[in-house]
DNA sequence: TAAAAATACTCCATAGGTATTTTAT
DNA sequence: ATAAAATACCTATGGAGTATTTTTA
């Protein structure tokens, strides 16, 4: 069976993403007719149509749809073997760990610190890194370990739960609520919460917007959408939502036009620590055992989050302290 | 930066494997001055040195060792997608779902069952597979669907718990344990057990020697090496070994030279459905909600080992029953 | 000295470019 | 009539083969 290769998938990626040949052309750098090609001897070697080419519009067909999952794997898995064969060849081996800012990089610097001490002392590269762009450096091998916060897109990571803290409504001080002193999920049914980015999975959207655990679907009005934390808080504060954060976030900004009231029954907010899954790394494996270390006897952390029972498969050395 | 190709991968995958470039290229079907080339340039492109060309020995650098992890992935995801973009492309949309002989193959009689009886019917695709394969068939894609038994290497796979039974001993019907009705896991301790096949992790091992509860770190003697379960039934007749066995496989080999005794703190043995994490395709999502419809009322399966959140990401459906 | 990897060269398969035609709105 | 994909044809890069040399146990 002749190969599919990863040129061939580059450029189906592209046509897939540009619905268009001549413009995805133009974005690989080659000319049109070429690529045209390229995308044929593709559909004949899986003998599978991939396009629908109606004169104008080109769109994908199912198998077409299934290919792109599958390239966009692939792609990912070529970049992580690239980068991280690279940098396994540095003469002095070093892990590249992101965080984005807040607790978690606090919490990486405390993970360095900790790693240069050591009898053999582990080099740590740090990247900081935007909203939820954490899980997309590990899987593309840009970086070796992230810290990414509770429920996201961790398909193909492998956690460890590290610091699970409660979640508090942030609301403009003027607002009604906030003169009571506590809440509960049900109370911010039908306000409006920061707006994901679109795309974001259903499930998503409702934890933060504490719908999560309230049994009725609900309909969560959007409000503003937000690219950081700075930006989250100040349209709290403008009075155009109301967002549910980790406490660690509250205690960071205690300001005059903002309040922050405990939510009884929201859903905590965790931090993990996640590596691609399946990878079998030592120096992996020893960041991994030093950071829960870490953190495992923190009172912050509540019973019973942490995984309970050894890993299976992966970071076997997880099992065995010594 | 000049991308990796899959044919490259293909080569050093071969070399890795053979430490020899002469028997490599033989292996691929090519002279070995190109194949020797080809490494040479890969080396290059990721300035890394993969192999130690030490005279007569090659061996692999620590380098070569991350990329034969990250190339069997890459290698994975090629074949997992041009198998499963040919398998959509087909105008009857088929699901290969793989099971190995005994309970599995019995729920999966239920499933393709249930699949032909609904409104739009599901085509399945059974695939009888051995110990121990079906993880790969799916990692491959040359399965959609697994039905998977308890530990094992589900990396690259999710997992949804189906049907938990109790574990029992399989004793030689002469064995003085067989005198007793119920044992401990400590009872176990000391006798030999069918062994793993080589490479099987730690965890694994305890598992299936009932150790894995055991606190005290024991030495397992080895059995017999078996492959599949005629042979471990015939090895504990035949006095050279005891094993731990799901209960359906022991009611399903009632012998007079085998007794099956409850081990009571035994860990139980759950059989799970698993596909390729990450995938989103509404097949998979409708079978998989099929298959929990079908166990999730039956008394046999434990309380409270079914995952009981939903999932956030990939077949999201899961979430919304209708 | 023998076994195995590296060099030297030759060749051709194919990826990619340019010019043009076809197709569908 | 126009925008976009397909076809035809040409070029040249680089992947693979054969013959040979180098290396080290």
């Amino acid at each position: 069976m002749a190969d599919i290769e990863v040129r061939e998938l580059r450029y189906f990626h592209a046509v897939a993403e540009q619905l268009n040949f001549t413009r995805a052309a133009e974005v690989l750098g080659m000319a049109q007719p070429p690529l045209s090609r390229a995308i044929r001897q593709l559909e004949r070697r899986l003998d599978a149509q991939l396009f629908d080419r109606d004169g104008g519009r080109v769109t994908l067909t199912t198998a077409g749809q299934v290919l792109l999952q599958e390239a966009d794997r692939v792609l990912d898995a070529v970049s992580a073997a690239a980068l991280r064969t690279r940098r396994a060849a540095q003469p002095t081996p070093t892990l590249v760990v992101t965080a984005k800012p807040g607790v978690a990089t606090d919490l990486l610097r405390q993970i360095t610190a900790a790693c240069a001490e050591l009898p053999e002392p582990l080099t740590i590269e740090t990247v900081v890194s935007g909203y939820g762009e954490q899980a997309n450096l590990v899987r593309t091998g840009r970086s070796d370990v992230a810290l990414v916060g509770s429920p996201d897109d961790h398909t193909g990571l492998d956690l460890e739960p590290m610091i699970t803290e409660p979640r508090v409504a942030a609301l403009p001080a003027d607002h009604p609520l906030a003169r009571r002193t506590t809440l509960i999920c049900q109370d911010l049914i039908g306000l409006p919460t920061p707006q994901c980015p679109p795309g974001t999975p259903a499930a998503m959207r409702d934890y933060w917007a504490g719908m999560d655990r309230v049994l009725s679907p609900t309909i969560v009005p959007n409000g503003p959408l937000v690219r950081d934390s700075a930006q989250l808080l100040e349209t709290v504060a403008l009075g155009q939502a109301v967002a549910l954060i980790p406490t660690s976030l509250a205690d960071r900004n205690r300001r005059p036009d903002i309040a922050y009231r405990p939510v009884r029954d929201a859903s905590p907010y965790t931090l993990a620590i996640a590596w691609r899954s399946g990878v079998n790394d030592p120096s992996i494996a020893r960041l991994v055992r030093i950071a829960i270390d870490l953190t495992s006897d923190r009172a912050i952390q509540a019973a019973g989050l942490k995984d309970p029972k050894p890993r299976l498969v992966g970071l076997e050395d997880l099992r065995n302290p010594g």
